[in-house]
DNA sequence: GTCTATATGAGGATAGAC
DNA sequence: GTCTATCCTCATATAGAC
C-alpha cells in the first residue's frame, strides 16, 4: 500500500506483485489449463502453480472457479469481433479484396493459441455455461457471421459476385478455417492439417465459389 | 440363469432384462449425457438413472467410469466411416456424380445426435484420453479425409476437377458440414445455421470451386 | 495481499443383501 | 444380475497467520 504501482522498486518482497496484473495473469494460465482439460477436469491448484500463486489468492480476484472461468473465457474473445468490425468500417474499395483481406485476418487470428484455445473451450463447455453460450453467441458468432454476411451481399450487388444465398454461402466462406483451428487443437500438428496449404488453396476455392458467371 | 433369453416371458421380475441389452442402454444414455456436459461433469448417477439402472449396475459391465466413456466414444463412430469406404469400393461412374453422393451421405450422417454427440464430445476430450484420440485420429479422421481426397484426385485425372490441391481442398468441401453440426451442437438452432439452406448453397459453392477451367 | 492449513461436500467406487 | 447403503478420495472454498 505505500509502494506507488507506476515507480515499484526492485526490493520489494519477493512476492509482491502490483495487484492490477494478477488477474490478467490467472486468466492466462486458466485459459490454457480450461481449453486443454475442460471447466472440470482442471484444478485450480493448478491454475495456481502456473500462474505462481496460491489457491487461496485465486479467491482474491474472482468469487469461485465459474466466476473465474466466466471471466476468462470473455478476456480473449472481446477484443477481436471488435478488431474486425472497426477494420469494416473504415474500408474503402472492391468487396473481392476486402474479402481476400478478411479472410486473412481471420486466418491469422484463428492461429493464436488463444483463439483455438477460445473455440475449443466454447465448444466444449457452452452445454454447462449458458451465460457463456448466449453471451458467444451473440457477441461473437453471429455478430462474425453477420459482418461476413454483409461483405458477401455488398459484393453481389455490385456484381462482383455471383447472386447466392450470403448468409449460408459464408459458412463455406470461413468454417474450413475454424473447423483447421479445432482440427489442429485436438489431435496436434499434422501434415493433412498444414494451415499454410489450407489458406492458399482455400482462397482460391472461394474465389472461384463467388466468382459472377461470365457472360456470352 | 434359469431363463433362456431367447424366451423371455413375461412374468419375469421387472427389473430384469437380458443382460444383452443392458451396456448398450447404458452406452446410449452415457453418449447423450457426455456430449452435453462432458466427462468430467457427468455423473454415474445421471447415466444409471437415464439408462433405468442404479449405478452399481454400470459397475457389471465396465470397469470404471473411464471404461465406460472410452467404450461409448468408440461404439458410435466405428460403423460410419466403413459404411461411406463400402459405399465407395462398389461405385462406379463420375467422380463428379460421387462427390455429390458422398456430400449427400456425409450430410445425413452429420445430422444425427449421435453424431453430432461423438463429434463434439471428440474435440471436448480428446485432450485428457490419449487413446479416444490417437484412434479417432486414424481411423475416422485421417481415414476419412484420405477418401475424400482420392476422389478429387482421381477426378483432377480425369479432368471432371480442375487442378488443385486435392488434400487441402477437401477441407473446403467437407469443413463446413461439420462446423456447421458443431455450431448447433454448441448453440442449439438457429436460422442461421439451417442445414437444408446450407446444404444446398454449399453443394453449388463446392461445384463451382471445383469445376474445371474452361478452354477457349 | 499472500500464504498455510483445514473444513466441507460431491461423486466414484465397493460390499453385501436379495 | 440388480439394488441399497456406505466408504473414501479429492478438490473447492475458507479461516487465520504473516
Amino acid at each position: 500500500m505505500s509502494a506507488d504501482p507506476t515507480s515499484l522498486s526492485a526490493d520489494e518482497p519477493r512476492w509482491q506483485r502490483r495487484s492490477e496484473e494478477r488477474p490478467g495473469e490467472i486468466m492466462r494460465a486458466g485459459l490454457e489449463l480450461f481449453a486443454r482439460k475442460g471447466f472440470a477436469a482442471t484444478r485450480l491448484e493448478d491454475i495456481a502453480d502456473a500462474a505462481g500463486v496460491s489457491k487461496a489468492t485465486i479467491y482474491l480476484y474472482f468469487k469461485n472457479k465459474q466466476d473465474l472461468f466466466v471471466a476468462t473465457v470473455r478476456e480473449f474473445a472481446e477484443a477481436r469481433v471488435d478488431r474486425i468490425e472497426a477494420f469494416l468500417d473504415n474500408y474503402e474499395g472492391g468487396y473481392s479484396e476486402l474479402l481476400d483481406l478478411v479472410l486473412r485476418q481471420l486466418y491469422e487470428v484463428v492461429q493464436t493459441p488463444e483463439l483455438r484455445a477460445i473455440v475449443k473451450t466454447l465448444i466444449a463447455e457452452a452445454g454447462n455455461f449458458e451465460e457463456i453460450r448466449n453471451y458467444h453467441r451473440d457477441h461473437v458468432v453471429l455478430k462474425g457471421l453477420g459482418m461476413m454476411t454483409r461483405i458477401v451481399e455488398a459484393g453481389i450487388k455490385t456484381g462482383e459476385f455471383r447472386p447466392c444465398d450470403a448468409s449460408a454461402t459464408v459458412q463455406s466462406i470461413v468454417f474450413p478455417f475454424l473447423m483447421n483451428s479445432l482440427g489442429r487443437q485436438t489431435f496436434g500438428e499434422l501434415p493433412q492439417f498444414d494451415p499454410e496449404a489450407l489458406f492458399a488453396s482455400h482462397l482460391e476455392f472461394v474465389k472461384r465459389g463467388l466468382a459472377a458467371d461470365r457472360e456470352s
